[in-house]
DNA sequence: CAATTCAGTATACAGTTGTTAACTTAATTC
DNA sequence: GAATTAAGTTAACAACTGTATACTGAATTG
């Protein structure tokens, strides 16, 4: 379900083996990382929980650390996974963002865990990790911004700055997904109308002000500034 | 600077010093945590690092969970002074929004590890941690509502949501800065702006739309949906 | 089929961890 | 001023940590 371990013919008995408890390991990196946190998992507790002693780790990874950055490229994966879906899905109905939100709780109830390391090491982990976590949320944003050029070109409205509304649109996406790991399944419906009200706020205020008179928009400045 | 320590007269010499160095620990606790996170603090480091030995400690608290706790409240009473501050300073100009978000980088830049403490634990430590942490930033967004109210119906505009209108500010403020903290000081009048932009964008969207005519306003919703 | 490679094991090491128990020693109480 | 209280110390414990070394045994290689 997250790791390929492909027993392609080109791979003899022993790589396959390898690669097999390899993915063991990160599926335990993962697992454990989403309930304690990824900086305070021990060694042994991922060596023991995929099955092989403490030693045999370092036939993998040299490094704890160097495991959680190979578990940050399976979320960046995922994130760009879940980008593609929701774009094949936007594509029948009038009602995108709706879709689009949707899409992206189901992403979070499947990833849990990817979520979780992802948000929890944010600033917990070493610097590497951090500039690491940083790096994925940022091309996730400017794929997204890069999206919002696109969509709402076609539906002739102008983005301000669509680069800052991906931007707003992800922190604010993150960080309610973020509350909906811990909250019951049934209480999700309610989480994903709020989030979507939330977007539709973001996208409706970043619109560039050709529909209003030039004249309301400048009363509007004024009373922001 | 950060904890109160008053040798009251109503305080014997005994009193004062436990308070004193549970003080110290407090110190201790928060400047560590912002280092390593504080899930992965041990007891022993904050108090040697407070200068007890480590069963010292447990005159004091029972757990790391309780002084986590702690810390949390400390957090919590930074917040309330933060937005007390910002209260005062947003009065005279017209320019509220910058100011504010000003106000608000000076709290994280001199907070920083009361802050890095509130965003690296929101996923990372136990439940009841979580669950602390969660009811402190909805405190703080239920403050903010309150005042985006008021505020803004002194300036005869009505927000549609002021409460989702908070939390989606403080999404994006506390979004952009966790990053102010690992920014060099001088990249960080570049982000007060960017805030500030983030910031006029999600008012703006939440305005109530009686600026604009039935028309226009019906046209953006359904590009919206 | 003999030689080699190498994923994983066994074991041991020196540190660190949380926690307990018995203690010191100064401030408080009566 | 003697008795008590309690903040902090000392010392010890079992459990756990990361890491190094020598090893096994099956898969690979020639």
């Amino acid at each position: 379900m997250v790791v390929d371990v492909q027993n392609r013919d080109c791979m003899n008995i022993r790589a396959t083996q390898k690669s097999k408890t390899r993915a063991e390991l990160i599926a335990s990196g993962l697992k454990l990382s989403a309930k304690k946190g990824f900086s305070a998992l021990s060694l042994r507790e991922v060596a023991g929980d995929a099955g092989i002693t403490p030693a045999g780790f370092y036939k993998h990874f040299h490094d704890m650390e160097e495991l959680g950055l190979v578990l940050l490229d399976e979320v960046g994966l995922s994130l760009r996974r879940l980008l593609r879906d929701a774009k094949k899905k936007v594509e029948p109905g009038p009602n995108g963002v709706r879709v689009s939100i949707e899409t992206f709780l189901k992403f979070v109830n499947e990833n849990g865990n990817l979520f979780r390391l992802l948000l929890g090491e944010r600033q917990g982990g070493s610097s590497v990790f951090r500039k690491a976590i940083h790096a994925e949320m940022d091309r996730f944003v400017k794929e997204i911004a890069m999206d919002l050029r696109g969509t709402h070109a076609a539906l002739k409205v102008t983005l301000r700055n669509p680069e800052m509304t991906a931007e707003a649109i992800v922190a604010i996406v993150f960080t309610l997904g973020a509350e909906a790991l811990d909250l019951p399944s049934h209480k999700q419906a309610g989480l994903a109308d709020r989030l979507t009200e939330h977007v539709k706020t973001i996208l409706l205020g970043s619109i560039d002000g050709q529909v209003q008179t030039k004249k309301s928009k400048n009363q509007k400045r004024i009373k922001l500034t």
